[in-house]
DNA sequence: TGTAGCATGTAAGCCGTTACATGATTGA
DNA sequence: TCAATCATGTAACGGCTTACATGCTACA
């Protein structure tokens, strides 16, 4: 592991994430930034609280991976918009280039509820899996206006590769739930 | 959303994944209960560090939602049993029964790295999707083994479900990668 | 004899959340 | 004029981790 931060500490995986973003192009106020988290790291990450943007953005100016510029809006109200500079790009490369990824985390309620289901009846289970499956349809068609809006605006392939993965995900989850509810209901010979 | 807790206070979601891990029966010990976190829960969950273990079941003794006693080994060694107690059972089915699961939430670095591939050769990123599949492949073999040790003692038909469910994730992942790395491949037109 | 596994904790600290506080701008 | 959205933070806290500390037991 190469020092990539100041005194060796290391951004916290979130920290870079939100530079990760900021990479991306543009000049964002922190608003704007959670905005576009909620549209890409929601998926695949985590979507951190406007505070923690804030917080993040503090500590990334503090080790000048972004710069921070006042902005006068229409009337006197004003906003601070960041972007990342070369040192930031140059830390997440150096990231990207000398560290693994660890194997993906899931806190999956859904999946923790099934395995014990032995404390519910079958039917409650199935009726948490099929609002399950709902929400992933929904999540499918959140990520296909995604996917649209992308195409207009590409700032590179490679967030379509990550919404498609996504929707793929959810697709799969639809089949396994769909199979489950089907195995747990009690017309059919187990 | 039902009081569960004394003073209005709920579990945190591992303590009650712990409490569901001993709901599938027996006397554990805090390091046993480990073991078979990370035989189940790490799978779609986290398996909370041992010292996090110890803290839960402090925590669900104060609740009265597990027993303990102390047990005398074959020297003068003696370990603490935990079993989840009637209101612990009790507990846990309110917890089923009165909330709603919150959608899954994912930790994905394999993505979010993928997600920044401008940052990168695509040559790199395909070696770290590779490496990713290799990882997945070992997943599935563990959950294959996990499920013929289920066959011999099994205490509910769910924890299969949901070691097929996970089986069924790593070989969409691994299907995932394949097509991607075929598509950041040079010698395929895109 | 020494190492790996069994077993139980404490302490410090970080990541990230919720709750709170404040105020400007836009549009119905 | 009122609500929604834009915009920026602070404070308190909880959950979980890592590092540390300790000691027993089985086995090679």
């Amino acid at each position: 592991m190469v020092m990539i931060m100041p005194g060796d500490k290391q951004l916290p995986p979130t920290g870079l994430a939100l530079l990760g973003l900021l990479s991306l192009g543009g000049e964002l106020s922190g608003y704007e930034l959670k905005r576009r988290a909620d549209k890409t790291l929601r998926f695949f990450w985590i979507s951190p609280a406007m505070s923690q943007v804030y917080t993040e953005l503090e500590r990334l100016e503090r080790y000048a991976f972004v710069s921070c510029r006042d902005v006068h809006g229409p009337g006197r109200r004003q906003t601070r918009r960041f972007a990342i500079t070369a040192a930031g790009e140059q830390a997440l490369r150096a990231w990207m280039r000398d560290s693994e990824p660890e194997f993906p985390v899931l806190k999956h309620s859904v999946v923790l509820r099934l395995f014990l289901g032995h404390l519910t009846e079958p039917e409650r289970t199935c009726a948490m899996l099929a609002e399950y499956a709902a929400r992933l349809r929904e999540r499918i068609e959140e990520l296909e206006q995604i996917r649209e809006a992308l195409r207009e605006d590409p700032p590179s392939r490679y967030p379509d590769l990550v919404a498609e993965w996504g929707q793929r995900y959810y697709r799969m989850e639809i089949d396994a739930v769909d199979d489950i509810v089907h195995r747990l209901d009690p017309d059919n010979g187990s």
